[in-house]
DNA sequence: TGTATCCGATACAACTCTGTATCGGAAGGG
DNA sequence: CCCTTCCGATACAGAGTTGTATCGGATACA
């Protein structure tokens, strides 16, 4: 992919064009501008990966035993794909200077959240755990899951970063459920 | 600042020293690339917002009273800076392509962990918390800050993004903290 | 089989950016 | 007061990029 490996603004239509087998004036015949293409292409592989864990997700009911591995689970159906996130960082950092992405962006994030909440929830179910706060714990998955996933790409070879990061999202999904039984249905529980 | 308005990739040299007020001619005579003085701009600049937290954290020992006054506290000497977070998206999306530069990102997070950390315990130790784990507190909420910052950019309307961030952090401290007196000293408690 | 339509390849003209080389002036040292 | 040194401005040449216009072939349809 041309965007991760120069950038979307070093980008070239030539570049591109060379990389996908065609030329030029075939790109000029389908797309108007390099952005449509970025756009589409973002669109169309985000769409893939929801899909993709969305259907792993609900594939097979794993034999998860506790929480940690129900959210390892989960995890597994998110591989730390590097050419892919350098995308979306390209993605971001677009998206911040244009309204229009924007909303792209946010459209995706609300999407993650709907294909991985409720099998989420139904794994939680089997160990005992209902989740108190949907609403919460969707973005701060997803927030946790951008944040965490560049430090992991930032220090590739630094394994303490990838656990903690499993870690995290143990503790966040243990914050936002209760045992299943419990009549408590207010927000995470903040002890002090 | 022209990497924010037109990303890094598509902002010219005549550009930014239009905008700094100089000609190309003086910018080939302090800087070899525009690369460079990405680096550099990013760099003091990020050093700055570390000095300005350092110092508001130190400066004047304020009268919290709980522990989420405590984060709210820290958070208000992180301010959502629309313009600098578009610069370091820039740099984030940069860095992934760049090792040299993963290395500068690698040190920002030590040095933000750094500079909060002693404050925050000492902070938390006020209204009665110790921080159990240090080393993986810091790191999580560097990876949240990031992760909920571009959320609250990414839907700037939604006041709700910006709550569930506030409440993140305080979960976040809460589970990395017991009470000053206790003997517990393990990772972070999951209750199941 | 002939024809019309579509799509991609090639060619082209205009523009933009980069990096360097040369020139002029200002500041600092002797 | 002169001279040297440094720094920024201007000018220029080379390279690369964009978007369009024209051409050729393939495919679908009558």
């Amino acid at each position: 992919m041309v965007f991760a490996r120069e950038g979307f603004g070093r980008s070239t239509v030539e570049q591109v064009c060379e990389q996908a087998g065609f030329t030029r004036g075939a790109f000029y015949s389908n797309f108007t501008s390099l952005d449509e293409l970025f756009l589409a292409i973002w669109e169309q592989r985000s769409d893939e990966m929801q899909s993709d864990l969305a259907a792993f997700l609900t594939q097979e009911p794993p034999p998860v035993s506790s929480l940690r591995e129900a959210v390892e689970h989960v995890l597994s159906a998110v591989p730390l794909d590097d050419e892919w996130y350098r995308v979306t960082a390209e993605f971001t950092a677009h998206a911040l200077r244009n309204p229009a992405l924007r909303r792209v962006m946010a459209r995706r994030e609300e999407r993650i959240e709907a294909g991985l909440m409720p099998t989420l929830e139904a794994l939680l179910a089997r160990v005992g755990r209902r989740v108190v706060d949907p609403a919460a714990l969707g973005p701060a998955l997803v927030a946790c899951h951008d944040g965490t996933s560049v430090q992991c790409l930032i220090e590739p070879d630094n394994v303490a970063v990838r656990q903690r990061r499993t870690d995290l999202f143990v503790l966040l999904v243990t914050a936002h459920t209760v045992e299943a039984g419990s009549a408590t249905d207010t927000a995470p529980q903040e002890t002090p």
